[in-house]
DNA sequence: AATGAATGAGGCTTCATTCAT
DNA sequence: TATGAATGAAGCCTCATTCAT
């Protein structure tokens, strides 16, 4: 009696699952290019069903930043319990950026800022970005100068310098993390031109 | 599309000029998906008349693309002629992020990476950039272990990462771009983890 | 023609059938300067419904084409039963005449020459045609130097004369189906200068 | 002085000729798709020096078509000099087949079928068939009941033959004429289902 | 006459989305 | 909810033809 509503239940759920993860491999693998039809395919269901679960294409990739975002956020508060604060920051940008390195999804970001759901889990990671920096200050492990906006917004600064240069070795990244992480240190560091930005 | 005046015959090259300027325009606007209709019209041509400089839109791409670069090469050479070598390679970088935050024409650079064009242009940026960089060690201006793909690298970095906060001063990168050029002072550089990746 | 429950799939199946009767229609009339939207339009379908059957141009043509052929594969599988093979033979050849002077297609076949469906029906014809001309062969009324790969080219070349004769009698080409057919007689043919064609 | 004047004269009427030549061969390798600016292109001229010699595509196409049927009519007006009537026509087939199987220009004909210049050729060409077919038969080498507009029909039947035998050895035709050559002697033919057309 | 840039209609195809089952 | 056929707008590109030089 109440089975095959379950059933249905979670079966939709499932669907709902199946098409995230497709989505997320073909929105990585294909760029923007990435078709519904493509992902239905993949996710192994009807095209119809991507928009019972979905009511528009900018929705899907809406849910795809949303889970994405999701993960760094649940890194960033595990990070919150380490001892040292500097190197908690270190590995939340080192995370940031190997998850971002595995599957490129920025091209999305652009698309869904304004959705509802992305702004309410992008603030969440602001904040606790917020609460990894505070702990970095407290032991001098960062610039003063430096705010959680700030490193919010060079989260995929590493990644993205690589993008230019077809063949590299893909965590090259590393690479340029590190040289912006010596620029992160509070010694020598030189007066910022501009004041740090407001969060929105 | 009749006009008072016909387009003469020896216009033939600022039709080019428009067309250019029209899709730097419209792409810098609407991403990669302006559409050749609606360059044409901001040109203030016939959709055909893109077809008959530009066999392709990805020819169109590739020339809007050749001339960013080109604006860069020249201004990387104007700049070996600089005393300072240090400040030279700072104002360099500036000067690439404040042309780039005009007009992010990034996205366009992957679809025209193998244009002949493009990579004529690009390897000469890369030698006039590797000029400045030697010019830099030589002065002790930048640590050792950064090389000039390092810095072609970077290029983009400081504009890419304030695209993600919409509503952000225009100039906001400059802070970016300090930071970044924190981290490649010589004193007390960290050993970085990865090595210099080769130039293709 | 199906009960309502299923009429979804027959619907498909109904528009597969409108569009492929369209098609022969308009490129009977049109040549193959017959546009899918003219197709489309002549079928009562929106346009993108045409590649929702046909991924491609060349997959409807070909459709065409296999429809066409098979006709002809009947026919020639129906005279096989016949008792008089010389009989069966310039039957056939009428038939076959006869429906390519309805809706000459010819054109269409250099086309999907390729097409594997194509290629399957057109062997399928070349084998049973292969069966007529060897019955004709034991019965004595057909010249023996002459093999079903004769006949199977043979078989446009009355509809074809006449075409160069607009307004001409629809079915003139029986007047020079007669007479090729007095060519394929064993009395006094004169030996034929090339030897029989292989087939592919 | 004059010369100027002549000497672009002649240069217009060496154009045409580049340009009918040209569009001959264009229209032989690629069919009906052949473009003006391929046709220019082969001819060495621009693509508005085509309009200034013929006002349509269709136009050029007429003149294509003149051109090659004159060459016909040539052929035929010089076998009337000929001793052996049966041979002359024999020949005469023979040749018209041989060049369009060298140049299959024969899609190009129902284009341009109205054209006045073409009309006014055909009926050359018709003409002198009938004389070569009229010595036939006063020498009693055709079947009686075979008229010149049949044998008119007929020149294309060989060649167009062996269209749908794509590798077939190139003058395969050869075995097609044969056989239709047996049907037209006057032994042993069956009477001709319809009466002869009418030129129109 | 010759040139070739410009035109714009029209061709094929893709794709997000709707809807009847 | 799932399905997948149908839709139609929009995209890129081709090409005969026009026209100013």
């Amino acid at each position: 009696m109440a089975s095959p509503t379950r059933s249905l239940r979670s079966d939709a759920a499932r669907n709902r699952e199946l098409l995230l993860a497709a989505a997320e491999d073909e929105f990585a693998e294909r760029g923007i290019e990435a078709s519904v039809a493509d992902i239905a395919r993949r996710a192994g269901v009807a095209k119809g069903t991507v928009f019972s679960h979905f009511a528009t294409k900018e929705e899907l990739i809406a849910a795809v930043v949303a889970n994405h975002i999701a993960v760094l956020t649940a890194t960033a508060e595990r990070l919150l319990e380490s001892a040292d604060a500097g190197a908690a920051l270190l590995e939340f940008l080192t995370v940031a950026a190997d998850r971002r390195q595995q599957r490129d999804l920025t091209f999305l970001m652009s698309i869904s800022a304004e959705n509802s759901q992305v702004v309410r889990i992008r603030n969440q990671l602001h904040a606790d970005i917020g609460s990894l920096v505070q702990r970095a200050h407290e032991c001098g492990a960062l610039r003063p100068d430096v705010t959680a906006t700030d490193i919010y917004l060079l989260i995929c600064a590493p990644v993205h310098v690589i993008e230019n240069l077809p063949g590299a070795p893909s965590d090259l990244w590393r690479r340029y993390l590190a040289i912006i992480f010596d620029g992160l240190r509070p010694e020598g560091a030189s007066p910022l031109p501009r004041p740090a930005p407001n969060w929105p």
